[in-house]
Order: structure tokens, then C-alpha cells, then sequence
DNA sequence: GTAGCTGCAAATTCTTTGCAGTTGT
DNA sequence: ACAACTGCAAAGAATTTGCAGCTAC
């Protein structure tokens, strides 16, 4: 039987009130404020299960490290490029399906929009970016 | 200045020879049937000059490790949840710069698509899978 | 009370780096 | 000749696991 201990439903209160999809290391800098002690391993732990439980769903992003978030419907991604924060896009490509060849079965697709979010392409975004918290906790950027 | 060693230029003709991107490890097990002692630190160091130099291209994939992949116009990839093979996609839904939001600025796009290719989607796949040269040095699965 | 959970530290896995010897130009 | 390169082994970085003590039910 699963419990709910103090760090899972800290855990999973983070990402209820991120509105984003968040990384391991920011949920454990988010969810250490709420429970002293915490360690890393018992995210990676809580997430699993979480996820098990269907609570929460794992985002794969190419080259960089697992992004979670709450179900919803399909939708896709946009991964801003300055203060690597991504985020939820709710449309779809309707001609998705033409693209699998000849012989292929399509099952499933991942979209991934890359560029600037409206805060970082906003004119003086620069000057707006050291005050912006989620930037100050944001996973490691790609070399 | 670059030089073409016997390694490095193994490496580059085993991607010139495989029709598809390959990730490291197949990389790896193939280029060294072409010069044995091989390293993998090699293959890692070769394949970040060959990027630098253009001469290949890396491909991030969501949650596996990075296949490599010859220069070419601009395209997407299927990847086969059978025989974890990545195939190349010459064609590009038409529509995709309307899901950018409102005031985001969208500078590329990945697009992958997920299933089963022609030899694994097709009767009697099972019965074909082990002749399959490629699937034998196949990268690890994901769980 | 006890099975599930936690924090810590050690183990894994993948990738990178230091180094001393080798090789391409 | 000598800077670039190689294999090996050790170091890093991200994630997972073993374990002894803790806690939700």
C-alpha cells in the first residue's frame, strides 16, 4: 500500500503549483522549503511511484535530463533556449500521420518547439531576467 | 590542426556505411572490426571533433543516449520501439509555426515519431528479428 | 506493530579528462 | 620534429540501490 508521507505530498504539491513541467533538481530545491531534510533519492524515489500511480507523467526532452508535470490531454512542448523553462503547447500538427513511410506503424509522436518564451524575447528581457526566481532555479543549461 | 587517423577515419565510414544514425556503443562495436584496440574514449573524443568540423551531426533523443547521424537537409526521425533502430523522416508537417504562443519565439523544432518500422511492423516480424544484423548491436532499450 | 518510506552513502552507468606513449604530417 | 592523437584508467555527473532507523496507517 502506498503511503503519503510528508516529502511525497511536498513533492507533489511542487508540481501542482508550478504550472510547468519541472526537473528533479528543481523540485528538490522547491520541495526542501516545505520539508527540512529532504534528500535527492527520495525524489527520484517519489516521482517514480507518483508516477506509477499516475499522478504525475515523466517529459523526456532530447540531450537533457527528465522534466515531470501533471496528466492532461496530448499536447506537446517549447523549451526556452535562455532560461531553459519549458513549457506546455495545447495544439497539434493534423497532418502528423503523414510522415510515417511506407510500412511503418505510427504510435505515438513528441514534438519539441525550441526558441526564446515571451519573458526572455520581450524587449529588455535582460533586465527583467535576474528577477525572475524561476530562472535562478532553473535546471543546467547545455554546454 | 585536425588530423585523419586510422581511428577516426573508421569511425566516419562506419556512419558513411550505416544508412541510418547509430549511437555510440553501435558506433563503437562497429569501427572497431576496422581497427582493433579501439577505445571508446576515442569514439567519444573522434565523434566531437567530426561535429566541430561538420562533417557529422549529433541527434539528442528523448531519455537515450545521442545518436550520430551524416549532415543533411533539414529533417526528423521515426524510432522503432522494437528493434530501437532511428530512421530518418524527409518531410515536415507544414503547420508547425502556429503552435508557438502568442509573443514566443520559435527558432527550430524536433519532431520524432515513435512505433514500429517497416521490418518489425510487418507478419512473421518476430520470426525475422534475430537474422537482423542490426538489432543485435542495438542500443540498450529504455525501460 | 509493521510494511513502506527516508536519508545517507556507496554503487551504477554514461561520458569526460589526465597522462604517458604513439603517429600523422 | 612535434603537435595531435590514442588507450587506459581515473574522475565526474546523473541516477539508483542497500541499509538501518523512522513513520504512516
Amino acid at each position: 500500500m502506498v503511503r503519503n508521507t510528508q516529502q511525497r505530498t511536498a513533492i507533489y504539491q511542487t508540481l501542482m503549483g508550478s504550472g510547468r513541467p519541472l526537473s528533479v533538481t528543481e523540485i528538490f530545491e522547491l520541495a526542501r522549503n516545505r520539508v527540512k531534510g529532504l534528500g535527492i533519492a527520495t525524489v527520484y524515489r517519489s516521482l517514480k511511484i507518483l508516477e506509477q500511480e499516475g499522478r504525475i507523467r515523466q517529459v523526456d526532452l532530447p540531450g537533457q535530463s527528465s522534466r515531470w508535470e501533471l496528466p492532461g490531454r496530448h499536447h506537446h512542448h517549447f523549451l526556452c533556449r535562455i532560461c531553459d523553462k519549458l513549457f506546455e503547447i495545447h495544439a497539434c500538427p493534423v497532418d502528423i500521420r503523414k510522415l510515417a513511410p511506407k510500412g511503418y506503424r505510427l504510435e505515438e509522436h513528441d514534438i519539441l518547439l525550441h526558441g526564446q518564451c515571451d519573458v526572455c524575447a520581450a524587449p529588455n528581457a535582460g533586465l527583467r531576467q535576474e528577477s525572475n526566481p524561476a530562472v535562478l532555479i532553473a535546471g543546467k543549461r547545455r554546454g
